[in-house]
Order: C-alpha cells, then structure tokens, then sequence
DNA sequence: AAACAGGTGCTAA
DNA sequence: TTAGCACCTGTT
C-alpha cells in the first residue's frame, strides 16, 4: 500500500533516490514537530526502504532560499553557501527516525530534482543537509530550552515530557504568511487542504508528486475565480492583499529578517488579514523569533485556567502573560502550552 | 440542524 | 481602547 503515498510508481521511477543522514545535535521529536499544527503540508508516510525507521513524514522544505543573519537581540546567524546565481528553491523530502525521539533523521530525495538545484550531487547533499538542519532548527538547544522551560514552571513541565524533541520549525516566509492568514477563523484539514490546492495548481513539480507553494507573485496575479474555486472563502481578499504588498516590495518578507521583532511586527499588520495572532505565527514559524507567544482562543484558556486563576482572559492579555514569564523562551513554551490545552477536555 | 473552527476588520461607545 | 458582530466553507 506504499503507492498512496506516492513513494512507488512514476514519481520513484523516474529519477534516483538519494538518502542521507543528518544529525540535529539534539532530540528531536518528528510527530511532535510535524503534528502539532505549525505547518500544514507534512503527511505521514512510508519511508523507501527502511523498515527500520519508525515514523516518516513527506512535504516540501526551502533549499538555500533562507539565510539567518544576527538581528539585535539574537546570536549571530550563519549563511548557505549558494552557487552565484543560484535561486531560491524548494525540495520534496522525506524525512524518518528510527525512534520516537532520536537527534538524528534520515533524509531522502529525488536526486533529479537536487541536482536541478545544486548542480553537482556532493554539493545538492550537502546543501539539502544544511536545509534540514536550518528548517529542524538544529541552531536551538531544544535539551537546553526543554530543561529551563520545566524549571521555571513546574505546572507545563509535564507537556515538556510528553512533547519531547517537539521543534519550532523554520518555515519558508511566504508559505508561513500565507498559511496563517488561510488559517483565520478556520480549522486544520481545511487549511492543509487550500495550501494543499494551491501547490497542486499553481506550484512546481519537486519530487514524490510534489509541488512547491506558489510565490506570491502567482497568487497575486489570480482572478477572482480561482481564489473562489481555491475555497478559502472570505480570506480570498487577505490572501491577495498579502501577495501584492509582498510584491510590491511594500512588505519585504526577507528585510524583516534583518529588524527588531516589534518593527517586523508592525510591518506584517500593515497587510488585512493580518492581525496580532497571525502576525506572532509568522514571525515564531517563518522567523524563528522565540521571545513571541502567540496567543489564540485556546491559549488564553490554557493561561486563565493555569496562571490567572480562571479569570477572564482575552489574547492581549494572555500574550503579554506568556512573554512575560517566558522570555526569551515563550515561543517554546506556548507550544507545550498549546500541547496542554489541546490534551484538556474540560477546556471546552 | 445549529454550532463551531488556532481571528480580523469594521463600527459604535 | 475595547465590545459586538459578520464572515466562506466543511464537519459534527
């Protein structure tokens, strides 16, 4: 039954698969990180030819499109090393583990599809390595940040158990944008399956069937019915809005790497559809800017009923609770938060 | 069948 | 600043 999931057949066939390991220097946890709802293209799936692998999943990851330079308040960044000339791309993996929690994964990929990106296949594997490790967030001490968010707060430590190895992502600028703003009012097989139709449509083929997201410029340029046909109803609107501030240059998703967390803030709102909960998502997922928390209707019952005594608690107020007692480490802790209130029945 | 889903924009105090 | 309301669409 491997063929559902598009491991066999033409896809496989056609070009040869390669498989590498990489080593996140600490655990990682990939149905926690996969599964808990900060990224919506990720599928369950059979990995080729090893058994042995316990869990793997398939979905698309950006190769040399993101560098991480130092912004004030952070540690200093790295860059990938990219062939002049080279553009930004996106590549079909499929990443396993042999346990539950390991530091280390195995990565396969169409090697046709690498070398279309990386020329030489030395260079493809080892740039794809780099990607994994930069999209896992192998920079993250995740035992380090597991430790200090259990000792500060004994009542989420048992969420940190439980979600152990569970990593904040590092997700391309655009695709994150657009996903949060799709998610507004909405649920999560919904969300995957609009993400899902637009990369069908409007994407580029990348190996195992499937296809890049969409850069803005092809969402932009869409008329109305395609929006309509695409099902994300009134977000339509906030979709497009965002691709054209994107490509305009009014918003400049890769300058936001380079400014303070408020600033890249203020500068995400300025698109509709955007608003404090969405633009926390984007800077946490997209920007890995750990010290944000952001804060949805399920959060702000996790804080009431876990800090402020079951009082009333809009998302402002929840938000400001949460970066507050968490620092540096709020973006971290929301999650085992998240974790918390979605195990809790009784959170309505 | 009515309510709800990982919010936001708009309007009115 | 903030409370109240409508909103596409798919599920339960």
């Amino acid at each position: 039954m491997r063929d559902e999931y598009g491991l066999r057949g033409r896809e496989q066939d056609a070009g040869s698969l390669a498989t590498l390991a990489v080593d996140l220097g600490g655990p990682v946890n990939l149905a926690a990180s996969l599964e808990c709802g900060q990224a919506f293209r990720w599928r369950k799936a059979c990995f080729p030819n090893r058994p042995d692998l316990v869990v793997a999943y398939r979905g698309v990851i950006p190769v040399g499109s993101i560098s991480v330079p130092a912004h004030p308040g952070t540690a200093p960044g790295h860059q990938i090393a990219l062939p002049s000339g080279t553009a930004p791309r996106q590549l079909a993996v499929c990443v396993g583990q042999a346990e539950p929690v390991t530091s280390k994964i195995v990565v396969a990929y169409d090697d046709d599809y690498a070398l279309h990106i990386a020329g030489r296949p030395e260079v493809a594997a080892e740039q794809i390595s780099e990607a994994v490790r930069l999209y896992f967030a192998a920079d993250d001490n995740v035992a380090a940040i597991e430790a200090e968010v259990a000792r500060l707060d004994p009542v989420i430590s048992g969420a940190v158990k439980e979600a152990h190895g569970l990593r904040i992502l590092r997700q391309d600028h655009w695709e994150c944008l657009a996903s949060y703003v799709l998610s507004i009012n909405n649920n999560i097989p919904n969300i995957s399956r609009i993400v899902e139709h637009f990369s069908s449509c409007l994407g580029e083929p990348v190996g195992f069937g499937l296809h890049s997201f969409p850069p803005p410029e092809k969402i932009a340029c869409q008329d109305s019915g395609f929006l309509r046909q695409s099902k994300c109803g009134f977000r339509d609107r906030y979709l497009k809005d965002a691709a054209e501030r994107v490509v305009s240059g009014e918003v400049n998703l890769a300058d936001l790497e380079l400014i303070p967390t408020e600033q890249a803030r203020e500068r995400l709102m300025r698109i509709r559809g955007v608003g404090p909960k969405v633009a926390d998502c984007v800077l946490l997922f997209g920007y890995h800017r750990l010290d944000v928390f952001p804060a949805d209707v399920w959060i702000s019952r996790a804080m009431s009923r876990y800090y402020l005594g079951g009082r009333k608690v809009t998302p402002k107020m929840a938000r400001e609770e949460g970066m507050r007692r968490f620092g540096p480490l709020a973006g971290y802790a929301q999650e085992y938060l998240f974790w918390m209130a979605r195990g809790d029945g009784s959170l309505r």
